[in-house]
DNA sequence: TATTAGCACTCTATCCGGTTGAGTGCTAAC
DNA sequence: GTTAGCACTCAACCGGATAGAGTGCTAATA
């Protein structure tokens, strides 16, 4: 365990790289931080922090940098974890009244407002669809050939798909049809429904029912998207700020790596427990930022986890004010999507 | 005009420039193009060439590259316009067939073809909502307090929104609000919705019904949303290999404007005429993309003119290519959109 | 008269050696 | 245990020399 001493030239370390980017020596520590001890002192201390793994040099002359295992003890043990001012959650809330007029743009909008505040990437993870219930299925008639099938499920999602029919279809047709469905499929979870129910049904009524098979196929089809486009990015341009991203390769691998929604969806659904999680650098199990931190968090929507929101950035991140904003994030986004008719 | 040979220059350091980015001398002309004549002559027409302002030198020692002006002639005159290969369009239908569940992903996975295909951002202006006509609307219950409003228009897009209402509300009630505002609304385009109709009604029936003014309320909502969230994004990661884009506060510009969907909208919206368009450097209205080409295109649905598709990139493009692509998507996208049920 | 060879010139990019400055580790004194 | 002093290291910066690609001009050539 590290004593006072090295803690405090530790954080002065990780407060100093995070706000300026550069290796920093003992000199400009003693300097710059009102330790009470001369440089040579920091030297010593700071060799026995390399030894120790908490910090590391670019090369012999250089000054020293956190290493992992530095930010590590630093966001288990030394940060004080700040709260974000009532000033600043007055101006969440101006945000969303001014810009969300429908369900979806709240998770665009906190993507939006996460990286405004945390200067990062932010991705917002949508509710899962499919963790739904399935209430009922409805046709609504377009023409003669063609009605929209809408799906509703008991937390108001709505998911609507226009099908041909056959020329001659009733409309008492159709209702029956939509009642055989109802009847089968209502108060069953979209999981379940997919998992197998499907097929119990199709063997149990009228095989002959083109129309029928059409309305099953649309509920399968529903069922099947919603793993795609329900993340939401906040920020990408806030990468290009940051001097680690002064490379454009760099910058490349990051860009292409938003870029796949189904790989976005698998990191953040890993996410284990409740709450602000941190991961540091190699902490990450995909290699392709393993050299930058995650924190991530989840919301609650009725008592339930239902998603994840996350910051992404490099290694060299405000820990505190992030983790302060998922935080928050955290404890309101339910409420907040509540208000906006979720 | 230019003569016979000068076009012939031209052409090649055109050719020469667009693919290797790099200016071009006399001598490198005369030795990978085979023109038959000496790199001497070269250099008195590039002379020439450079005097009537159709290529330009960075510095006195250095090779010329093609100005705005020389690439302007180039698509206008010198460009032998390619079409698409059969190879290549089953490739774009295979594409399709393999992704596209819902119509909303034809209009993303369009332009990840496009980009895919002319190795630069692309962009995919969704149809205009309220350039349809709205058909009906319906409530479908959801529980005792609330109802999901649905409106449905005659090309077949759904809009929902989920509303309160008074806890005692009979289904009568609700049938006889949604029949007040169809028998009112139907056939109206929802540009005249927005714009007048919607006043009118509200001083025609019953001023007294909360439930009234809520589901109004939702078709005003409805036609607002509309002009966002309708541009796709294909390949922006595309511009970080260009080498024109090795500068990271360049690309920070492009982003940061690829991230305006209101600009975007308005950017491809100016899109005069039909057919397919070329914008070259200054031609460009936007002025963040005064040092960029732009490759815009309309598609249509049912005869009439929906939406537009576009490349962007740096000036150095290869024209040719994305013009192909793009006359390809200008004949072909109302097709595919009605297939997957627009 | 149009084309070409030759030549002097220009300008960038690159390499190289010297200098500067921030930083270190070690040792000896406090 | 702490600190001052000192020799040492290394990246970054600067300036001069060089190479190379390219030009424009002039005179010779077909």
């Amino acid at each position: 365990m590290l004593d006072d001493r090295k803690k405090k030239i530790l954080q002065a370390i990780i407060n100093d790289y995070v706000s300026t980017a550069e290796p920093i020596g003992s000199r400009t520590i003693a300097r710059k931080y009102d330790l009470g001890i001369s440089p040579a002192t920091i030297r010593n201390e700071m060799a026995d922090l390399e030894l120790l793994g908490y910090i590391e040099q670019l090369h012999t002359s250089s000054g020293r940098i956190p290493s992992a295992k530095g930010y590590r003890f630093f966001v288990d043990s030394l940060l004080s974890r700040p709260v974000i001012s009532e000033n600043e959650i007055s101006l969440i809330s101006n945000w969303y009244g001014a810009k969300v007029r429908r369900i979806e743009e709240v998770f665009q909008e906190t993507a939006r407002i996460i990286s405004r505040m945390t200067h990062n990437v932010s991705l917002v993870l949508a509710p899962q669809f499919s963790h739904c219930t399935f209430k009922y299925l409805q046709f609504l008639p377009l023409d003669d050939r063609r009605v929209i099938v809408v799906i509703v499920t008991d937390s108001g999602f709505v998911e609507n798909k226009i099908i041909d029919i056959p020329e001659d279809t009733t409309v008492e047709e159709l209702q029956r049809v939509a009642a055989a469905i109802n009847n089968r499929l209502s108060g069953v979870s979209l999981d379940a429904i997919k998992a197998s129910v499907l097929k119990d049904i199709r063997s149990e009524v009228i095989p002959d029912s083109s129309l029928f098979e059409a309305a099953l196929s649309v509920v399968t089809s529903a069922l099947t998207i919603d793993k795609k486009e329900r993340v939401y990015l906040g920020g990408t341009t806030q990468l290009l700020n940051q001097p680690e991203f002064r490379d454009v390769d760099k910058v490349k691998n990051i860009l292409s790596m938003l870029e796949e929604e189904q790989l976005l969806c698998d990191i953040l659904q890993a996410g284990d427990g409740d709450g602000v999680v941190v991961k540091i650098g190699q902490e990450n199990k995909y290699s392709g930022i393993k050299d930058c931190s995650m924190v991530q968090a989840t919301y609650q929507v009725e008592g339930q986890v239902v998603g994840t929101i996350a910051v992404l950035g490099p290694t060299r991140m405000e820990y505190g004010k992030i983790m302060a904003v998922l935080e928050f994030m955290h404890s309101h986004l339910g409420e907040i999507l509540k208000k906006y008719k979720m």
